[in-house]
DNA sequence: GCTTGAACCTCTAGCGGCTAGAGGATGTAT
DNA sequence: ATACATCCTCTAGCCGCTAGAGGTTCAAGC
């Protein structure tokens, strides 16, 4: 049996955390001591395990429940866990194509700067003007 | 003298953001027509493409206050502006990284997916077990 | 058995950066 | 005069936690 700050140390997840996904419904609510207390079992902190797992690779909660469905049905077809991970795939190279053209634009930015007054920084006034910008990006939403 | 509408359409800022860039006091506050219909000047249009643009790559809200406060200081020597270019590179360096191992990952994972059924399903298997990762990943907070 | 003190409990509120919607007022074109 | 697009304020919600207040329980040492 093992106490949620056991749990936290052995997944590296904090205890509000876990307490977190029990209250979303991620984590099955645990037993209880007399009083009042969560104890685990081992279940649970592989469970736990998948989901910091997953999070560490970038799935989001609302992937991760659907992956922790079918991890539960191991019956099934696993055709769908293959396209959640191919759409995360997805998203990760989308995200690393356009980090990767904000890179070239702020390594231009800084490299042009001479180190002078801010009213003749190229930074700010590759800032002020988008049209110096050698490629479209738009970021935001990362 | 533009309406909010218009600056929404010029900057591709939603109205609502440009309210709320005004209420956290990145936007100044604009005049108003008798009835309270906000209005601005090119000036103001100016610093919302500026913020617009900073956004995009991908600066915080607080660096980009920051970014202002110094352009509006032409005097200045513009090493600060610089560092937060810098550290603004380094982070999407940093960003970039932790993503192509993600990548990596992934990729392997679907991969050797061969499309039988959940309880053989490479993927979840990865998912359930860290240790037949290839490398050490630590996205979760990117 | 008693005391300490670390770890637990619940609850509420906050972070960043918006976004959505209710419910109503204004501005402009016809 | 009327229609109706756009504007206004206000509140609440999104994700994925994180922090803190204020109080209780557990386990170890004496």
């Amino acid at each position: 049996m093992l106490t949620i700050g056991t749990l936290s140390k052995k997944t590296g997840t904090k205890v509000q955390t876990i307490r977190y996904y029990e209250q979303i419904g991620l984590m099955p609510e645990p037993g209880r001591t007399e009083g009042g207390q969560r104890r685990y079992d081992n279940a649970q902190l592989d469970r736990l395990s998948f989901i910091r797992h997953s999070r560490q690779l970038g799935f989001s909660l609302v992937a991760i429940r659907e992956l922790l469905d079918l991890s539960d049905h191991p019956n099934r077809p696993c055709d769908e866990a293959d396209a959640i991970a191919r759409r995360q795939l997805k998203q990760v190279e989308q995200r690393m194509a356009r980090l990767k053209a904000l890179r070239t634009e702020l390594k231009r930015m800084v490299h042009e700067c001479s180190g002078g007054r801010t009213g003749d920084c190229k930074v700010l006034e590759v800032l002020r003007d988008h049209s110096e910008c050698l490629t479209e990006h738009e970021e935001i939403g990362a």
